[in-house]
RNA sequence: CGGGACGUAGCGCAGCUUGGUAGCGCGCAGCGUUCGGGACGCUGAGGUCGCGGGUUCAAAUCCCGCCGUCCCGACCA
């Protein structure tokens, strides 16, 4: 019943809010799992901040099968040595081994690369801005629900330029405008955007860009990617062009995803000890009317009241509590723990008073508003959520980010408190892999324009190249 | 895949050492009393004891094999 304490052992209490809020359970095939409807509208709700926001930028959804003959994973080395060992083949269907072994799509770019092939001949008929929503499927050794899952759902966009700077334009935008707005807007979670190490690529790519978030156990989360492929794939795939000039060139391309890992990410940054806080942009029920009553008169009355202030606040995602067989006390921790913004109670000391109790998840404090000035302030207690959440998140983000002078230094902090650690790193993969063997931290991000910090690399002492920004991650 | 823990009712667990009627709490159903921070009483339903094999008159319990889950590590959106 009662969740674990974050600070006791924060997976458990993530596994608990995640079963106890019914947003999902573990399903038979290991490392599946059923999203319920709670946790599906969750979803529902990122999936249409991005989507808009996709179509706004251009682009149309289509939609590629699942299945990928094995042979054209083959076709470019870097991305089928990334991806074969998490691959899931199909070697036997209709009752019969299948001539050719097909995989279960681990990403799209192989397939869609390989069709773009016949859709291309001219720079006129790029660029191609084009997304869909898939599922996809890579074998984790170690799954969770939401962060890693065997099957996750998301939404991957392909697009094909005629250069290489429209092609990085376009995978910067996609960051700015479409992730970081649907991150910070909608989800209230403060992201930086950065670059990755080259260890970190995305295998084909030329350069990855991500957005990377501070959950409450002050582990990084990767909150989604945007590469810019250069000219790999159209090579791999034979994606050639008449340009210009006249003369046959290959195209630019960029991919780019976010999953259904973003929903655990508004859960491990906002969740308190008493479950989920839902920004209220994203949450399913907004607003949920607790009406409290003794007798059938009481009942009455109130519960009229309940449906009348119901309709007051059209609009917004209303819901009244009105199970007869629990008591108030029970349904209150029951919808905070699954994160509902605003509550509001109404029982015959308040409809006596003209008045009802309003309880923001964000605070807890009880306030008692008078009926006609109720719907302004429920809006008002929304927006003061919504951004209270992020203000919250960005406070506690940058509590937690420090500039450590050397790396005894950075991996006491690492330890505690924890969080982002900000330092001069050289460029090198041997200083990068030593960070990891002695602390498990991981370059996060760069800045997104290599800028030479002041200050030498934390490693070797060399003067450095980067800002590099590590931490612990999922 | 390596190290550790564990699989018994929907959930959490006891029972196993020393083989012999499968139990407890929560939840669930019905009825009644309750109802402003996780109510209570009575009655009741619910079990291939993870799966397969072996030992035995008899296996949740002993033996062998397998499968799965969780935690720690290597891989990762």
């Amino acid at each position: 019943m009662a969740l674990p304490r974050q600070d006791d052992d924060f997976p458990a209490w993530y596994q608990e809010v995640v079963k106890q809020a019914e947003l999902a359970e573990p399903s038979l095939a290991r490392g599946t799992m059923v999203i319920r409807p709670y946790g599906f509208a969750i979803w529902e709700a990122i999936q249409r901040a991005v989507d808009d926001r996709i179509k706004a930028t251009g682009h149309q959804n289509l939609y590629f099968p699942m299945f990928i003959p094995y042979r054209l994973l083959e076709r470019e080395a870097e991305h089928v040595e990334g991806f074969a060992p998490e691959v899931a083949v199909v070697t036997h269907a209709g009752g019969e081994e299948l001539a050719e072994p097909l995989v279960v799509r681990p990403t799209s770019e192989t397939i869609i690369w390989d069709t773009y092939a016949r859709w291309v001949q001219s720079y006129r008929d790029l660029p191609l801005l084009y997304n869909q929503w898939a599922n996809v499927v890579r074998w984790e050794l170690r799954p969770r629900l939401f962060l890693r899952t065997t099957e996750f759902l998301w939404q991957e966009g392909h697009t094909a330029h005629e250069t290489a700077d429209e092609a990085v334009e376009e995978s910067l935008k996609i960051l700015h405008h479409v992730y970081r707005e649907a991150y910070e807007e909608v989800m209230a979670i403060p992201v930086h955007a950065g670059r990755k190490s080259p260890s970190e690529r995305f295998p084909g790519a030329v350069e990855t860009y991500t957005l990377e978030a501070l959950m409450r156990d002050r582990k990084a989360l990767q909150g989604c990617t945007s590469h810019y492929l250069g000219q790999n794939f159209a090579k791999a795939y034979g994606v050639s062009f008449l340009n210009r000039q006249g003369e046959q060139e290959l195209a630019y391309a960029t991919s780019w995803g976010l999953s259904t890992r973003a929903v655990g990410g508004v859960i491990m940054t906002h969740g308190d000890d008493a479950g989920l806080r839902l920004p209220p942009a994203l949450a399913p029920v907004q607003v949920v009317i607790v009406p409290i009553f003794r007798t059938d008169d009481e009942r009455g009355r109130v519960l009229e009241a309940s449906r009348r202030l119901a309709d007051e606040l059209e609009g917004l995602r209303v819901r009244i509590d009105d199970r007869d067989d629990l008591r108030p006390g029970f349904k209150f921790n029951h919808w905070e723990l699954r994160g509902v913004p605003v509550r509001i109670e109404l029982g015959p000391r308040d409809l006596d008073a003209e008045r009802a109790t309003l309880v923001p998840r964000l605070t807890g404090e009880k306030e008692e508003v008078p009926l006609p000035k109720l719907g302004d302030r429920v809006r008002e207690a929304l927006d003061r959520s919504q951004r209270g959440l992020f203000e919250d998140a960005r406070a506690f983000r940058d509590q937690h980010t420090f500039r450590p002078n050397d790396l005894v230094e950075m991996k006491t902090l690492l330890r505690e408190p924890g969080g982002f650690m900000l330092t001069g790193w050289c460029g090198s993969e041997e200083c990068e892999a030593k960070v990891k063997e002695e602390t498990k931290a991981t370059i996060r991000y760069l800045p997104v324009e290599p800028s030479p910090p002041e200050g030498p690399c934390i490693v070797c002492g060399k003067s450095a190249v980067d800002e590099a920004s590590w931490a612990l991650a999922y």
